[in-house]
DNA sequence: ACTAAATCATGAAAAAGTTTCACGGACAGG
DNA sequence: CCTGTCCGTGAAACTTTTTCATGATTTAGT
């Protein structure tokens, strides 16, 4: 019925003055357009504007369409320049969803400067996962990973952004507060404070108790970074966490990180896509900006 | 580039879930919005919906393009819904303009129950005009001319709506109080308050002081009807008003109402309007309504 | 695993709609 | 009272949209 065609013909000619000058600067004949209002008038049951002898003069059915121009217009321009925008990957939503529950910290430090580089891109964190970080990739609840530990399979991409080691966090009048490494054994008659996640998830477990065929003799858990410091802090457990995240709250806390295991315990942090993103620029940067930075 | 027609697509495979179900809806086939989405995608630089399976689901830009269609859609038949309404007369504004300074008591009686009869059109009232009360109504900055006065001129009508008695007015003390008419040689003495009007406007000059060749002794003016009747009954001068007008004061004010001459001086309210607009619904039952009340 | 039903895509043909062309009438200004 | 400018109109040319017929793919049920 009204087309945004007739919008355009509306707010040229308010804006030209007239049908010809108005139709030279839709590149059109005057013809077309007077023809195009002309049907437009016959639907609508009422004429647009009055013809006094060379002048237009809009009738009230006019003005409100003319009204509706202006109105709606600039919103199709505006959607339409948006979406160019999200085909060439310059603007979209970047929805991340994590795995791991100290990667948050590292996020933020990559979502700031990302921000300040990409203006049009919303970042969206999400944590919690019905079927897991996997589907929610699949599901397109989410576009981004962040995960430890990748789980390959067709249609998704892993690519590993961060290294960092794993230590041990003990309070500073720890009787082992001044080992440069502690071996399993040594954590026998122990707390161990952990995040709330399955026992196999844990590299504490998985790569260092279970190989050497001991444990902690008690597991507590808790879900945040701070308190579970406070606790390790007051000597009331120990904990497996990141160095660079320990490093952070050992200046103002009196806890000390120890390697776990002569090696110490190297780890790596992982950003999950699907491949069919792969071309997509935004994206694609998120990934190359994590990888760029250093936790110095 | 993106049309209506793609918004009510959009919209359609939304609420139905398929292409299929859409086309029905929209009494076209699924080829149709098959081709006019393909083309609108070749023209935005990507597509809009990922064909997974059967299903589809809305890329990035498709979720633009949905919200779009439901900011946008909706004020398309607004204002669809509105014209047709305006076409038939049933919706407008009124804009009324007013050459006679008590007309507008009068006016509130009408616009009253107007607005209840007529409640999709606004009533505007105005009351100066740069080129006279004919000049707005050709002007179109008025539609509708409330004046004692009528000018005849091609393409305007006038119709009377409100016969009245103009009368004097003098204070209860006055040395005129209690007389029932008084003739133009009584007012020699006296002070004439009027609304500041060119004298030959004025109707008590025109038909009452000139043909008797005589004026009163002195001539002030007051812009409002309330502090004129106050100077009317503090004794400070006499003045010419619509009866209905003194009455509806009298009331409340020590104020007395006299015919002017033994036969009174009868006066009638006009309604002008543009005879191109004599079609027009909502003006025609304002003319009709103006005549119909009674001041009782 | 295979069939049946449903879905979307595609190319060609038909239908519909838009635009131009050519011309005519009205009007404002010199 | 021309003259240039503007808008309206009908027919023809052109473009776009829609349909038709068909194919490819997926899902659900046997």
């Amino acid at each position: 019925m009204v087309e945004r065609h007739h919008l355009e013909i509306m707010r040229a000619v308010e804006r030209q003055g007239s049908l010809t000058a108005a139709a030279e600067q839709l590149h059109l004949t005057q013809s077309a357009l007077s023809h195009a209002i002309r049907k437009l008038e016959q639907q609508l049951g009422t004429s647009v504007w009055l013809r006094e002898g060379r002048q237009l003069r809009l009738t009230q059915a006019g003005h409100q369409l003319l009204a509706l121009a202006n109105r709606l217009l600039p919103q199709f321009e505006h959607a339409e320049m948006q979406i160019r925008q999200i085909a060439q990957g310059q603007r979209g939503s970047l929805r991340v969803g994590m795995e791991c529950h100290p990667c948050y910290q590292w996020l933020l430090k990559v979502v700031g400067p990302y921000l300040q580089q990409w203006p049009d891109v919303d970042v969206d964190v999400k944590r919690e996962f019905q079927f897991g970080g996997m589907g929610a990739l699949f599901g397109h609840d989410i576009d981004l990973l962040v995960t430890p530990d990748p789980l390959h399979k067709p249609g998704v991409r892993f690519e590993p952004v961060f290294d960092y080691e794993q230590v041990l966090v003990v309070s500073e009048n720890h009787s082992l507060a001044d080992e440069k490494w502690v071996e399993p054994h040594q954590l026998e008659k122990e707390t161990l404070i952990t995040y709330p996640v399955a026992v196999e998830r844990l590299d504490i477990f998985t790569r260092f108790f279970l190989p050497a065929h001991t444990a902690p003799a008690r597991h507590k858990t808790i879900e945040t970074t701070d308190i579970m410091l406070q606790m390790v802090a007051a000597g009331r457990g120990v904990s497996a966490l990141p160095r660079w995240l320990v490093d952070d709250y050992a200046r103002n806390m009196p806890i000390r990180a120890l390697k776990l295991g002569q090696q110490g315990m190297p780890k790596q942090i992982f950003l999950g896509f699907r491949e069919r993103d792969e071309a997509v620029d935004y994206l694609n940067a998120f990934v190359k900006l994590a990888r760029s930075i250093r936790w110095n």
